[in-house]
DNA sequence: CGAGATGCGTGCCTCATGCACGCTTCTGGA
DNA sequence: TCCAGAAGCGTGCATGAGGCACGCATCTCG
């Protein structure tokens, strides 16, 4: 038992340790801050969940695209606005539902998407070239399994 | 080529995604909201940092901490003011520089941050108890490897 | 058909943040 | 030795994001 427990407990601590720096060194905000950096006036740190959401779930009422980020209504409104004018994404009226308005990229919404998830993808391959590929894939595989079942799973 | 470069590309994307959601669902001020809870009223998202910095580096001035840590001076005076006046830590003149005040943790405040990072070691071995251990430690030897050398090091 | 629920946008208040200032102390060159 | 610039600290101030609640329109279900 002393072994094992303790040999889990330093594993598990190792891991806190780990995700600790990740989470200090990269802050969502400093992320997105890089990642839409020289990409026009209305994409920032503030405005890109609401349009990596948008990419993720397709066209979308704000009141479920607040929910999907964990944002405030109202604070949907106001990036979607700023999106909205700089031509990322549009309002449609819901033809289900004419309360709702449902909110749907652009063409050039979709572009800035892919080109800030390229930005990011290309940052870690360079990163990767230095390792073994088969150590790369199994840390990707265990990587979607910690955080599709890890601790901070819904 | 074809299916190297892809592989790594594919590879690059997963890491990418899976990094994504994990920062969606584990913003720092959820998680530190999450491990604060119930420590009193003067540790919470906000001051958890000043604390857990000062736990890493020990005393240090608050120029330092806060360049440590990220934060601009000022935020870090008025967080230390709230942890003083809990008792989590205290200042002292530095001897070496009568300029300088050194923050120093109060062994309250070190109780606090074991106690967090208790938990969050606590909760990460729970969630890896279904996992085979050889998976869970070589899962902690790639990330943190993938902390330190990977894209988000300094 | 009517009452409650839901959606949207907006105004308002609160609070964290970053910047700049005043003051003290240190440092290095004249 | 001394003085100008740098660096430390704390505070006041302006800005801006965030959350809450309201008014209005529409849906839903009894």
């Amino acid at each position: 038992m002393a072994t094992n427990d303790a040999g889990l407990n330093d594993t598990g601590h190792e891991i806190a340790d780990a995700l600790g720096l990740l989470l200090r060194r990269t802050t969502r905000a400093r992320l997105y801050h890089q990642l839409t950096e020289g990409l026009g006036e209305a994409v920032d740190e503030l405005t890109y969940p609401v349009l990596s959401g948008l990419a993720r779930t397709g066209p979308i009422s704000a009141a479920d695209l607040a929910r999907e980020a964990g944002l405030d209504r109202s604070n949907v409104t106001r990036r979607a606005d700023r999106l909205e004018q700089a031509g990322l994404l549009r309002r449609e009226p819901d033809p289900a539902d004419r309360r709702a308005t449902l909110l749907v990229l652009t063409e050039q919404g979709h572009r800035i998407v892919r080109t800030t998830r390229q930005r990011l993808a290309t940052r870690i391959e360079a990163s990767l070239d230095a390792w073994p590929a088969e150590e790369a894939r199994t840390f990707a595989r265990l990587l979607q399994r910690f955080v599709e079942e890890g601790p901070f799973a819904p």
